[in-house]
DNA sequence: GAAAAGCAAGAGCACTGCTCTCGTTGTGAC
DNA sequence: GTCACAACGAGAGCAGTGCTCTTGCTTTTC
């Protein structure tokens, strides 16, 4: 009788194989997740799986969490060990692409349109921020490390917004600093969500590699990280 | 007995019906549209409604087309007669952010994750190039009146593939001025979808617009329509 | 060992998209 | 004017959905 139980440790293993089936599900058929038919690969009654997840919605806002953290993971591990702060955030974005490539569906489920009467719980907002913070501490870095071309700065009560954020979860930075790193990481999601939710059909269809890499030195451009527009 | 006849007519006015009744429930319920709730609502056997549209898809994607030409209409109108082509930009993009605003549910269903399953026939592709369109002229008049700062030209392969777009669509636009057109126009929509679904949370909540007007100009200057960064 | 809590299964409810059939009604050809 | 035909609305029905409730069984806890 181990410390946690038998039965909690099954409870957990349990918990892992619905989300791991649930993912699956994802990738196949979209975002309509049936718990009817996950519980049917699982050949267990479906009512069983409310066992486990108190609703469809809680199962979608378990599976969203990993996702964060799964994206998040991935881009921190691509944004390491790299020589400057461009680097690293090209190698970000290209990475957060990779990941988004591979599974369109989990981009969708966190950066596509909100499921339909799905309200995001607190839960999610703390994986959620860790590609933005990402951005931001480069940006920072970049910042004191003097790579960073001067931006004129900003004015008005978004600033005022801005400045809160960046006592609350900066080292340092500056309301300035803030938004650019807000409006990279909003140029990075559009440019991944206009590349899978099909805004770039018959335009850019071979060279979408580049043509991303392309606006990714425009956002660093933008704020401030290379000279070359 | 008009030259259409009775009976067409009245179809004519049963689809609209149904349409306006769908988007009726699109912006209360979200995008899990029920045919049979919008049957009910009109005070017909769900069935009946099969005789319109052949499937709740082809439905969407009425509605779908609509909103398309709904925004590309708002935004050519806010284009129009502006004295020059960087005010034209910011009231285009301010025009699309109200029109997003006020009916969040259809801009998920354009910009955001594609209905699962759904796959967007030939008849949108259309409708949904017009705000794209409009951006490209826009940068293309800067251009020609000599009111755009130089940028570096682009290579490689997707540049060949933006010559293909700037041959076909525009009347002497170089691929980079499409490569900034399709850029500025995935700033607008990163944008805009992150204060829709919910990625701004948290960080700006009250002057969202002046932020937004932030992020627009950035993606003006990233073009060479200004020199203010 | 008894009481309590956790668990799986099945039936059932209200809902969905969609199909088929069956009368009815407007339409064009003769 | 008549008559065949296509369009139409309604209803029943099928397979699927999320979710709840009850009924037994097993594990944990006292």
């Amino acid at each position: 009788m181990s410390a946690p139980g038998v039965r909690a440790r099954v409870r957990a293993e349990m918990t892992e194989e619905i989300k791991i089936v649930a993912r699956r599900h994802l990738a196949t058929d979209g975002a309509n997740l049936s718990l009817r038919a996950v519980a049917r690969d699982l050949g267990m009654a479906s009512s069983a799986v409310y066992r486990y997840f108190a609703s469809r919605d809680e199962l979608l806002t378990a599976l969203i969490i990993d996702a964060y953290n799964s994206v998040g993971e991935q881009a921190e591990q691509a944004a390491r060990d790299k020589t400057d702060e461009l680097a690293a955030f090209l190698g970000m974005a290209h990475a957060v692409r990779e990941w988004a490539l591979n599974d369109p569906h989990q981009w969708a489920l966190i950066y596509g349109s909100p499921v339909p009467g799905y309200q995001a719980p607190q839960d999610t907002i703390g994986p959620a921020t860790r590609v933005i913070l990402l951005i931001a501490s480069l940006v920072e870095s970049a910042y004191t490390n003097g790579r960073l071309t001067e931006r004129p700065p900003i004015t008005g009560r978004y600033a005022e917004e801005l400045a809160v954020i960046a006592e609350r979860y900066t080292t340092g930075a500056t309301p300035r600093l803030v938004a650019a790193a807000l409006s990279a990481f909003l140029h990075l999601s559009g440019a991944l969500s206009g590349e899978l939710f099909g805004q770039l059909t018959a335009s850019v269809e071979e060279d979408r590699r580049g043509f991303f890499e392309f606006q990714m030195r425009g956002a660093a451009y933008l704020i401030g990280m290379t000279d070359a527009p």
